[in-house]
DNA sequence: CTGTTAGCGCTTTCAA
DNA sequence: TTGAAAGCGCTAACAG
């Protein structure tokens, strides 16, 4: 049987509520006394129940992690991020994996983080009214990662200013016929990015006086097919475009295959550019927007954080800078492969 | 403020044990008071406090899973396939990611866990015998996904048998050179596959008479660069491999480009086999061994969580099959490209 | 600086 | 089938 306070009281021969200050780090316990407690606890390889420790105290040194997905590189990233600063700062961290629509129902309705946790992260959820009034109930503090909402505390990129240098990019070299591969944003796991990028993509055009042609929009999934077969669709156009702007590196690299596929190649033929800089992007030689996303977990965490222990008043939006990576997919001479 | 068990008490008529029991679904309750306990319930939105519930019964919910790293595919697939069965058992996960050396060290010191889970799944990490007596210390059911030991529930492949199996592939396409880029069993943060699918090596050589050579036999990083380098210290040998056998996608994911990068070509110069089935494998053209990471994930889960219910009796070691999946990386004319 | 004591909100005997 | 009451192992006033 694990060891109690009361045991650890007993070896010090000090009460348990001194032995509670003790290992606490507590102000007003003498130094003496917080060794004898010390001792005594390392003797019995003590550690406090967190369960007794939290009811009493009423802080669950918890916080609520809520991904979409898991198993893509941007959410690994982030829960890589988020769980080592929450490790440093002795919070648990419990996760909650959305998976698909059903689950995001069964999510914000029974809302299972229900007096469990401290704190709340979001990551790169599309969230309505409904469900930012879902975790309002929650009456802790919410932390948003990509994207933002007023009165929330947030971090991200700024996705248009991205999605606006890559196609910008595309532009000076030149390009006048760019096709859009984006996220669907009816999708009821979409995620943020879609919209932004999209609107990046427009402006980026409208600069050298280009007209949006609907055509060269299409939609479809996050992921390599999805990517892969908007860009059929593009590629069977009567006036396809001579280059690409997909709003995931996944999405891209399922564009350079149908590319390819189509006897054409990149880049002289179809020029492509994705977004995020994925771990594989530099294998594959995709040019891209390099978004910083260790930072952004760590940020809104610390922030988080501070906010959850009462200091840091006001919720603010930080907004991290992204970059251009240009290598082999847009420029030959660029490329790294 | 929350509604408390009280409330809902005073609010259906009956004594808090009534409600506990009603809400638990414990037998021996009268259907009428029943639904009255689960109306009043309902009006109140009332959950009961994890916490509390927890300090009385002394059963958490919860089951710790350790990863030693998030952001690599095979763990975010088990994270997402674990995270789904818990989910749907009641169960919350909390999430200990080792991160690097350090990372572990802390974390077997401290042991995290500690009187907070009532179960533990220990994905792909080679375990002294130190850590594992530490998790016996922790006195609840372990599961282990990726590895097995004896006195241990375990869910796994057969790293060997895969292996054998891509080797055997290549010998039967008439390659008797063929070079292992491996992950190095001496590195803190390894964990279980690279022992395994070297033995399945050098059994499948054997099997056609090949001796090991030790020069054929490079180690590094279970990543793409690592792949990389292990792969131009193969092509620098004075008599490199035709074939190359990678203990992951991922380092044949870097090999592949390592021979294209040194004027060669995948599968007519150098033929290259990985291990996983990557989710972008069959985009890089890869023959490999596919593995059930999900299946994996499910197994261990439901049976980890059968046994630390008080069902199932002795811990069993099951083991799940690979699948050798051919493409254009050994043979042209399987190329999915 | 330290000890006493009253809970935190449940679950679980035990009795009725 | 239900209720009373005793904890679960801590934290947090409060008193000294």
């Amino acid at each position: 049987m694990a060891a109690s306070i009361e045991d650890v009281a007993r070896l010090a021969g000090v009460s348990i509520a001194t032995v509670s200050r003790a290992l606490r780090g507590l102000p007003d316990v003498a130094a003496a006394t917080r060794d004898r407690v010390l001792t005594a606890a390392a003797e019995l390889d003590y550690v406090a129940s967190p369960f007794a420790a939290r009811l009493a105290s009423g802080r669950t040194a918890t916080v609520g992690v809520v991904v979409p997905f898991v198993n893509r590189w941007f959410f690994a990233e982030v829960i890589d991020g988020v769980e080592a600063a929450l490790r440093k700062a002795g919070f648990d961290l419990l996760l909650y994996n959305l998976g698909d629509a059903e689950g995001r129902d069964r999510f914000f309705d029974v809302m299972p983080m229900r007096k469990r946790v401290d704190a709340v992260l979001i990551a790169s959820l599309v969230l309505d009214d409904a469900e930012f009034e879902a975790l309002g109930a929650l009456s802790c503090p919410v932390g948003l990662l990509g994207l933002e909402r007023p009165g929330f505390l947030s971090t991200r990129i700024d996705d248009v200013c991205g999605a606006q240098a890559a196609v910008r990019h595309l532009t000076s070299l030149g390009h006048r016929r760019i096709g859009l591969i984006g996220g669907d944003t009816d999708d009821p796991m979409s995620f943020t990015p879609p919209l932004r990028r999209r609107d990046g993509y427009r402006d980026a055009l409208a600069e050298v006086g280009v007209d949006p042609d609907p055509a060269l929009e299409v939609l479809g999934y996050f992921t390599i097919d999805g990517g892969g077969e908007a860009a059929n669709r593009l590629l069977a156009l009567p006036d396809p475009p001579t280059a690409i702007f997909a709003e995931s590196d996944e999405m891209a690299y399922g564009a350079i295959r149908a590319v390819r596929r189509a006897g054409l190649r990149v880049p002289e033929d179809v020029a492509i550019v994705g977004f995020d800089d994925h771990v594989t992007a530099a294998l594959m030689d995709l040019t891209t927007i390099r978004q910083p996303v260790t930072e952004q977990a760590l940020d809104i965490t610390a922030r988080l954080l501070a906010v959850a222990a009462g200091d840091e008043a006001n919720p603010t939006d930080v907004v991290l800078p992204t970059q251009l990576i240009v290598r082999g997919s847009t420029d030959p001479a660029a490329s790294v492969a």
